[in-house]
DNA sequence: TTTAGTGTATTATAATACATAGTACAGTTA
DNA sequence: TAACTGTACTATGTATTATAATACACTAAA
């Protein structure tokens, strides 16, 4: 259900986070399912435990889940009210800078993030 | 014309090539506009020059600038044909990935990079 | 030629982030 | 008790970022 990517730059706990975070959006994760303990997690993705210790330690900042020390670790609600979405926003502006650098219009931009929206939500 | 935020997670060097990348997409500076040398731009913003440096150094791998030894900086031409656009969206998913997390409609994101769009292109 | 100003290169230091390794501890469940 | 949870800690290695301090090659003007 998770892969990782070893060659890419973006940190591992960084890709497990946001394939939980796809997977409840999806809805192939829903409240109360388990994950896997991080010990089993961190064999299956043959990474350290401690990684997977911290994208856990993160996705529970996000209210993604609910962990119990001793029982292990559940899916928790979609969050009702929404995070700081203008720090996302932010945090986008410099790759739309690149996009409108590289000659692409308005019109292209907002079409390609909508393709990306399609993506993250379609079911394989 | 360029300011940089210490206090930023961002790298220094690249606050400042966005910045200059979003004055020329702007019209604010156009082919053959000098930039300020090394020294200079690094004794107004308060940086070090070795910083400066670096990120002349990817302005003109980007191909925005062109630099001569002994003479200066200047702007090019924007670019005619597109730089790797797949990989700048793949950098884009996981901030939509949080968005829709956050509860964001599909409508509500492509407007909100709309309104990035226009923020950028906007003259003050 | 000399001088001052360009960009560039190198080495060193410091701080931080990321990932791994190993060990230990606290709590839960069968 | 035994086996499993999550958590905490120290240590190591690597990479990135930023600064500091020089040094070098080239250009332009006095």
């Amino acid at each position: 259900m998770f892969k990782i990517d070893i060659r890419s730059s973006v940190p591992i706990y960084e890709q497990l986070t946001e394939q939980v975070k796809r997977a409840v959006i999806r809805g192939l994760l829903k409240k109360g399912d388990p994950l896997p303990s991080v010990r089993k997690m961190a064999a299956r993705l043959e990474v350290n435990p401690n990684t997977v210790a911290k994208a856990y330690q993160e996705l529970e900042r996000q209210g993604v889940i609910i962990t119990i020390r001793g029982k292990g670790t559940i899916i928790n609600d979609m969050p009702e009210n929404p995070a700081d979405v203008s720090a996302v926003l932010a945090k986008i502006r410099p790759f739309i800078t690149e996009l409108i650098y590289a000659g692409k219009t308005r019109k292209e931009i907002t079409e390609e993030i909508g393709n990306i929206y399609d993506e993250i939500m379609k079911q394989r």
